[in-house]
DNA sequence: ACCTGAACACCGTTCAAGT
DNA sequence: ACCTGAACACCGTTCAAGT
């Protein structure tokens, strides 16, 4: 399968290093072969991407408690940064990502029963709640990835950093956030 | 000067289609003589990084409120996606940005003011607020430059999203960021 | 000190031709 | 329907040679 291919280059070399013309190699098909089955590389990168959010999605839908979803979004980019990297790349524009929204969903979802059992108390939109938490989140991850050094205290433990930052932001006490993940 | 040449190429393709030919054939020199002045095509995009740093540090060093400081970034981002992607692409191991800790400095120092004018109030330290407000705004620029048909609402005004995105976080009346911010 | 010209291995992509 | 082989324009990088 080309698109496993695809990822097992992603998790050995990362993004940035990737190349059609390895998958094939690793495929053992000429070069011109996996254009039989996408129209060029971006397509199939894409392909990756939505396998991507689906595995995604379904470890966030196994997840309650708001500290323990942003464990877990920041430990599947720590996991799989070459796949987590694809997966946010700036895409063709009209490109949707179905998956995407999925993912997007289920972490709606979350945050609204979240908000519901009294975990989190917000005067905002369930939406626009769920969009910021996913935007920090979401960049918690990308710096923790970028820096390995530790650097600004990004390099520990995602669970660890998920549980700071969310507890930093959301005024909560650090007793609450964590008996919220248990 | 081929670290300007560089900037415009990136600000008209992107870090994506980024190439040290193009840097030399628009300097109108062979595509070797770039090695004269840099060991390679990374070292060139971490010179374009560094001035990025320092150009965003002077604009966040001339903001304050919380609000508007968030708005200075995104909008950064949101003005110049080639060089802010290039800014915060994965670095080499063991390369440091001297002016990316500048900027950072400059982001802990706002925010510090912010939390002793009363503007904002948590329990956590300075350090850990400054970064979890910093991966906040990171994720929300990162998440617009890639969703530019308004997905998830997020292809608004860099100013609006951060506005938005700080008041959900922080749990601040909405009257209460705006006026931070004027 | 700085640049050129030519070369190398590598890319993504196309296309005629084969089964 | 799927793949190959060869080609194309493009990359990053090196190196001997020129001024």
């Amino acid at each position: 399968m080309l698109i496993d291919g695809a990822k097992e280059i992603l998790a050995e070399s990362g993004h940035e290093q990737f190349s059609l013309n390895e998958v094939a190699r690793r495929a053992g098909v000429s070069t011109a072969a996996p254009y039989r089955h996408f129209s060029n590389r971006d397509e199939l990168l894409s392909a990756v991407a939505e396998e991507g959010y689906v595995t995604l999605a379904e470890k966030l839908e196994n997840t309650s408690g708001l500290a323990r979803l942003g464990g877990v979004y920041v430990r599947f980019a720590h996991d799989n940064p070459g796949l987590f990297v694809t997966m946010f790349r700036s895409r063709p524009a009209g490109t949707e990502s179905a998956a995407g929204r999925a993912a997007f969903a289920t972490l709606l979802r979350a945050i609204t029963a979240a908000q519901q059992s009294g975990e989190i108390a917000t005067h905002a939109s369930p939406e626009i709640t769920a969009r910021s938490l996913w935007v920090t989140l979401h960049g918690l991850a990308v710096l923790h990835l970028q820096q390995p050094h530790d650097r600004y205290g990004l390099g520990g433990e995602p669970e660890e950093l998920a549980t700071t930052t969310l507890s930093a932001l959301l005024g909560l006490k650090i007793d609450d956030v964590i008996r919220g993940s248990e």
